[in-house]
DNA sequence: TAGATACGTCAATATGGCTGCCCCATCTTC
DNA sequence: GAAGATGGGGCAGCCATATTGACGTATCTA
């Protein structure tokens, strides 16, 4: 037991460590690779949709996606169904940024993969996917549609 | 590969968040729960074994270990072969805490441990070993040792 | 037209990190 | 015994990321 907890603080901290250097160069932090990663997941994402995936509030991630738009990497327009809602999209220079970012993650979990095995993976997405609360789990679920 | 990237993020920051009430009781944050934790885990642990867990610098580790201390739910004795050192221990009232706080996270892993079965966590397990880099590798299972 | 919703924004605050620099006590080595 | 290395503490100042509460505006829906 405390071993998963362990592994799991350690892992996942050395995981994100991945990427700090890249972010650190364009002046960003962790809270605005979040923020990239999942509207290069989904294009056209909502302010409010990525407000529940973030579980953040609203003023902290305002902040982030100004200092993306200032720096050209996340662009927004207007919803075509609802006028109100600001859909939003990576600019080709954002989609460039984020998927060096997602490479620095993508090398460090493949070599734990490899090392572990398929049948290990399965059993480690099995773990974490019960460790998300029930409120939760449809919106993760909704994600992993479409991959 | 993504959905590793989001199990990891929703599990991690879903599992953190179950102590959070608890820490917040007695004006403590994260950071706090996990020198208690890693104290707890060690007793007479000293300030650069701690450092060195943690991975954070000795200023901010300060700032914790004095909250901690002023709380009375650390205490520190002098080194016994080295008396520059500092022992760092729980008192009842700090394990008392910390127990309370373990079993949050117990009850949401062991659920998810149970919903996954015995392999699963095998494989959960395997995965994030190989996440952690080779030069922390060591420290963590020095760690494990004595479960 | 009234109310709900999506989004933006202000001000104030807290937490948890960081760097750089300096200090003291103690241990080790020559 | 002196010199240097090590363990620990502390100051000042900075930054990133989060919070709450309140208010404003545009737009959609009943």
């Amino acid at each position: 037991m405390r071993r998963g907890v362990e592994l799991l603080f350690f892992g996942y901290t050395r995981l994100t460590r991945a990427i700090d250097d890249g972010l650190a160069e364009h002046g960003l932090g962790r809270a605005h690779h979040r923020a990239l990663y999942f509207i290069a997941r989904q294009p056209d994402l909502t302010i409010s949709e990525l407000l529940k995936i973030l579980a953040i509030t609203k003023q902290s991630l305002g902040r982030v996606l100004t200092d993306l738009a200032e720096r050209e990497l996340v662009e927004t327009r207007t919803g075509v169904v609802d006028r109100r809602q600001k859909l939003l999209r990576l600019t080709a220079e954002g989609a460039r940024f984020e998927a060096q970012l997602f490479d620095a993650l993508r090398t460090s979990l493949a070599s734990a993969y490899a090392a572990a095995g398929q049948e290990s993976v399965t059993g480690f997405w099995r773990v974490l996917e019960g460790l998300i609360p029930a409120e939760d789990k449809a919106m993760v679920i909704a994600l992993q549609k479409d991959i």
